[in-house]
DNA sequence: GAAATGACTCTAC
DNA sequence: CGTAGAGCCATTT
């Protein structure tokens, strides 16, 4: 019982939550946007707590191959692939048609300073 | 203080 | 090209 430092969650959530409908985004593009590249299993866990948060569409983040990795710790074990279908994004043995075309890059489109 | 876990990613064979 | 193993970071116990 210590999450109230939820610094670097806060960090993944407020990432998280950024995400537009209809797209998704992988743990190792946030955490590279968090400047801890290697720390993409840091974001899953954060995703762990997100759950207690209406405001932080985990369902949205998935690995780098759009896959849905975390599906099983959703309240539904469909229910991550409704949400995603539900926002008009295909989804097929848990994972995601055309990842790379719902793909969300926080640099490009957050623009930190590219260019 | 150290060991274990985890919704990932990469490198090597 | 496919499978296997190690690495990495932060949180938790």
């Amino acid at each position: 019982m210590k999450a109230e430092n939820e610094n670097f969650f806060d960090r993944v959530y407020e990432v998280a939550r950024l995400i537009p409908e209809g797209r998704v985004t992988s743990y190792g593009a946030i955490a590279k946007y968090l400047g801890a590249a290697r720390s993409a299993r840091m974001v899953g866990w954060a995703m762990n707590g997100a759950g207690k948060f209406d405001d932080i569409p985990a369902h949205r983040v998935v690995n780098k191959v759009g896959l849905l990795t975390g599906k099983h710790h959703f309240d539904g074990t469909n229910l991550m692939q409704q949400l995603l279908e539900n926002e008009g994004i295909k989804v097929v043995d848990n994972q995601i048609v055309h990842f790379e075309k719902h793909f969300w890059d926080p640099f490009k489109e957050l623009g930190v300073g590219e260019d």
